[in-house]
DNA sequence: CCCATAGTCGCACAGTTGTGCCACAATAGG
DNA sequence: CCTATTGTGGCACAACTGTGCGACTATGGG
């Protein structure tokens, strides 16, 4: 059988579970419904169940990696097309900032959880000064700038249920126009 | 019997517990210890759990008018001193934004919730424009991206158990210079 | 005095929570 | 054939959840 199929599936399935009905509902029976198991099937991959809350903050993180490292490296749009990588544009990118914002959130008071939405921040702050290398952008200070600037843009969609987020693409291109850099 | 006095009272337990604890543990007999109260009382002021979210929530917007009112309007710094305001840069405003963070996303999937963050979201957004007009920054957007940047600024301290925020004024003060604006 | 009202508190109930334990099926190696 | 491994699923348990209900005390008006 494969192990990490299974992972998966519960994985995405615990994503939907908040995603619908939010952090209160995210219980092992709601899990294994959504994913259409046995509880005690379930528990057969995820002993405990903080161990999902792990994986599922984890996940988000390796989809995030590997989203950004299918951008070609040497690509003069590269930096703009990872800074979009950080919105919420699409339904996928939707999900995993809504399950990122909630276990995000959730890992204030969550010691097993902290650490790797701390790996989440650094991987984003490490990416906007990456960005801003690439754009010739070396003012001290300014990939922090960046980094609260596209974190708050897609909190606000994320928090609109509505929204589809087209326009902070708007708001971050006037703001590296501001800075003297064109996107395409 | 001062009654505001109660719900005064219970909201900051509520509040505390949030902080303290996470939303997980936000239930009645916890509010209720952490108030230095009966299970049974705290049902006499708040029949209910979900208005103790409820009139938590809309605690913290009042809390924001309450202060923002405080600054004189016609001070050439109105517009610095709101947006500090904004900034989790003291223990009580660091506490307000926690809850607000932990309600606000709770709002998500919350349809009880969802007015009130939207209506926090809208002042929030309101502040921004009218200090962008005090300043007298006219380019459109430009209210939404200050929203942006304030509330990513905000959350990424939120979420850093140990920050104290104060780097957070730099980043905005170097945003304002850029637009051709001292802060005092 | 009596009585009504306001507020506090204990108790109980049904439902849900995470998890431990055990029985069962399928599959593969000998 | 037997046996071990891998995985599924059912059941039960103690703890906790929100909330309903009724008993209690204190206070003040008549």
């Amino acid at each position: 059988m494969d192990l990490q199929a299974r992972e998966r599936q519960v994985i995405e399935a615990s994503w939907r579970v908040i995603a619908r009905q939010g952090m209160r509902a995210l219980t092992v029976r709601n899990i294994a419904q959504e994913a259409g198991l046995a509880p005690s099937s379930l528990r057969y991959a995820f002993p405990t169940q903080d161990s999902v809350r792990e994986k599922s903050i984890r996940a988000v993180l390796e989809r995030l990696r590997e989203r950004v490292a299918a951008i070609a490296p040497d690509s003069p749009s590269w930096a703009w097309q990872t800074l979009q990588e950080l919105l919420p544009l699409d339904d996928e990118r939707r999900l995993e900032m809504e399950v990122s914002l909630a276990l995000g959130t959730a890992a204030v008071t969550d010691p097993l959880l902290a650490p790797l939405r701390a790996e989440l921040d650094a991987e984003v702050y490490s990416l906007c000064e990456r960005a801003c290398a690439a754009l010739g952008l070396e003012r001290p200070g300014l990939a922090r700038e960046l980094q609260a600037l596209i974190d708050g843009l897609a909190l606000h969609v994320v928090l609109v249920p509505g929204d589809d987020g087209r326009w902070t693409l708007e708001v971050l291109r006037l703001r590296l126009q501001e800075l003297g850099v064109a996107c395409d």
